[in-house]
DNA sequence: ATACCGATTAACT
DNA sequence: GTTAATCGGTATA
């Protein structure tokens, strides 16, 4: 059976950073790091609306060494350390110069389960938090700015979850971004109600 | 230089 | 419900 193709360059540079969050559910996050390939279903998404979104890195303007892959072209992988220990793995999206982002929140597993469940210790293959999916793919900030469209880290095409069962609501664990916290850009569906 | 906080998680009580 | 783990960014001096 013939796999599905990698999601364009131009799936990536569209001007609308929410429009691109909603239209990764479904797609397949692939990993082919170490020789295997490790892939899962997308099924979290949020957006992050570069310099006028008070819960982005980049809000502002503000560009610094951790941040600086943001400002890159749509399509390159924007993976920062969290909490001094997740590594969580952004979409860069737009065009060169305008710093916006998908965090990957969730995938439900799909190849390569025996490895993802060994890279995450061997305990339980949880991959519906940001920072347990990145384990289970292998993905660590060594991978910062990790092209797209290259063969290491991409995304293919897959069908989209019918609307109703598609919930929007407002981000995670951005309370200090005062009224951006509220604003309805976190996509997630449970992929146990798929057709 | 020091101090505090964060796009989180797992293991507790 | 609480807390420890742990490091880059930001503010303050």
């Amino acid at each position: 059976m013939k796999r599905p193709k990698k999601l364009p360059r131009s799936f990536y540079l569209r001007d609308d950073v929410v429009t691109v969050a909603r239209e990764l559910l479904g797609k397949t996050l692939v990993s082919t790091i170490g020789g295997t390939r490790t892939a899962g279903v997308i099924t979290e998404t949020e957006a992050y609306a570069g310099p006028i979104d008070r819960a982005s890195h980049a809000y502002g303007g503000r560009r610094t060494a951790r941040n600086e892959v943001m400002y890159a072209r749509g399509g390159t992988a924007y993976i920062y350390l969290c909490y001094g220990i997740h590594h969580l793995f952004n979409v860069v999206t737009n065009d060169h110069g305008t710093p916006h982002a998908v965090l990957i929140r969730a995938i439900h597993p799909t190849e390569g389960r025996e490895l993802m469940h060994q890279r995450r210790g061997g305990t339980r293959l949880t991959t519906g938090g940001p920072g347990t999916l990145t384990q289970a793919l292998g993905i660590r900030t060594t991978h910062n700015g990790t092209d797209l469209l290259g063969d290491t880290i991409y995304i293919e095409d897959g069908p989209a979850p019918p609307a109703d069962i598609v919930i929007a609501g407002p981000r995670i664990g951005v309370d200090y971004a005062g009224e951006d916290a509220l604003l309805p850009y976190r996509f997630h569906f449970d992929a146990r109600r798929l057709p």
